[in-house]
RNA sequence: GGAGAGGUGGCAGAGUGGUCGAAUGCGGCGGUCUCGAAAACCGUUACUCCGCUUUGCGGGGUCUUGGGUUCAAAUCCCAACCUCUCCGCCA
């Protein structure tokens, strides 16, 4: 969310910013709303300093037992005035309140402008695997080995659901497992374990909510929501707190299941593990100074470039366009994993700079030594990764002539020191 | 699900209608003392919005939230949310 203030003082560059994420956004509606409230507010706050001072009157003639009359009937005629003003005021509120809401983030001045064909991969790690047979795709492999059951899921929760059994069941544990434990032994992230049931305030101070709530898993009764991202549940962890400075970064490791509606998305990819509407995934969460954000952005990809790594699987890092961003990120990368069944790069991974977006949204600040005043912290995420898609290259890219899929290396020790995935 | 208690500053905790942004204690910060430290003592210590002649000044708001009563609400009434205790149910 902006500042009003970011809007009023700036509005070429917050007008070339969402021009930039290609959104059609008018200000003008908001900065008429903005006047009208100052102006308004001044009036009634004139009022209400009448008001003050009439009522310490009234203290001191009734203290000093003189008869407070007619500062009494003052009073009220000041009282009405202010009764007056105050609803229209709060109405104009809530409208800013719902533009601002409504506002994406602005792209940082680091990210190409443009649409996807902008994107850029900055690097890569490893080749696409070649066969010296036809790859088949992790559909046909976890079907002849029996280690998903997409059919069954279908009639336990409907189509996109999944049923992972024996050593696919494994593997997914063994992920989860693996994951967490370099991210909080090596990188040094503190684990967390979340509800994956969240209220609207937490959806809307990650910025899913209002925007996307068609998009999301609903609870009506007690108006929850299922996550659709440990993000969702992390980054508020620190809702509404002030942090103290010398505690930063704040980061936090957490695994927990992802729940996407997908809502209008079918059609494409609609086979397999790519496109679910439950997932597992590792999130790294973090809070840190403002000055530290794009450092932190950085080492935050490096992290979860690491998993891939690894696990050996290749991969390119893509550094999205200002028109790919998501509706809260001012930088983006995206890690995509080559799968060879598929023949397709997949996004595995997306690591993002929120600067103090959320952090606005959510009333996460800090103070310390460098600021004595309360300030808002900049807030990160990144998939350190998610799971279903790596799934898919894992046993895409490791496949045998056989239809077996080999272990890699480091999640043997996390399999019971399974070195293959044989037919049975 | 039933019954009860309660939500006040970083924390603990007073405050039952006007003099309360709020006693007191702890913690934090600055200082005195000290070679240094501890102790003791002194001082200081919330956030936010608006305006202006903008390192300052003036004013408004904030005691969970939202309504209401009143000339006047942290204080009274109603509702929501949250927390705690007991009972029931339960992995």
């Amino acid at each position: 969310m902006f500042d009003i203030k970011l809007i009023r003082e700036n509005i070429e560059a917050v007008k070339s910013g969402l021009a930039a994420k290609n959104v059609k956004i008018s200000l003008e509606d908001i900065i008429q709303l903005d006047q009208k409230n100052r102006q308004l507010l001044m009036a009634v706050e004139e009022l209400r300093g009448q008001k003050n001072t009439a009522n310490d009157e009234i203290s001191r003639l009734l203290k000093e037992k003189k008869d407070p009359k007619e500062k009494i009937s003052s009073m009220k005629a000041i009282a009405a005035g202010i009764d007056h003003l105050e609803p229209q005021i709060k109405e104009i509120q809530m409208r800013i309140q719902d533009c601002l809401l409504g506002i994406p983030n602005l792209p940082h001045a680091s990210v190409p402008v443009g649409g996807i064909e902008k994107n850029q991969v900055v690097r890569s790690w490893g080749e696409p695997k070649t066969f010296d047979f036809k790859p088949r795709t992790h559909v046909e492999i976890a079907e002849q080995l029996d280690i998903i059951d997409f059919k069954r899921a279908a009639k336990l929760s409907g189509s996109h659901f999944v049923l992972f059994k024996r050593a696919g069941a494994l593997l997914e544990r063994a992920l989860i497992n693996f994951m967490l434990d370099v991210h909080t032994r090596e990188h040094g992230y503190t684990e967390v374990f979340p509800p994956v049931l969240v209220n609207r305030e937490s959806m809307t101070g990650t910025g899913q909510l209002p925007k996307m709530e068609a998009d999301m898993y609903r609870l009506k009764e007690e108006d929850l929501f299922l996550v659709p991202t440990a993000e969702v549940p992390v980054t508020n962890i620190h809702r509404g707190e002030v942090l103290d400075e010398e505690k930063l970064p704040i980061c936090y490791a957490a695994y927990t299941p992802c729940f996407r509606r997908e809502a209008g998305s079918y059609g494409k990819e609609t086979k397999g593990l790519v496109r679910v509407h439950q997932f597992d995934k590792v999130e790294l969460v973090k809070f840190v100074r403002p000055s530290d954000s794009y450092d932190e952005l950085e080492k935050l990809v490096g992290h979860a470039e690491k998993i891939f790594q690894l696990l050996g699987l290749p991969y390119r890092v893509l550094l999205l366009a200002s028109g790919d961003l998501s509706f809260a990120a001012a930088k983006c990368y995206d890690i995509e994993v080559y799968a060879a069944g598929l023949d397709k790069w997949l996004e595995c991974s997306s690591c993002s700079n929120f600067e103090d977006f959320q952090a606005r949204r959510a009333d996460i600040r800090f103070k310390g030594k460098t600021t004595p005043k309360p300030m808002f912290v900049h807030t990160l995420n990144g998939s350190g990764v998610a799971l279903a898609r790596t799934v898919v290259a894992i046993l895409e890219n490791y496949q045998t002539k056989d239809g077996d899929v080999i272990i890699p290396e480091v999640l043997r020790p996390y399999m019971g020191g399974l070195e293959k995935i044989r037919r049975s």
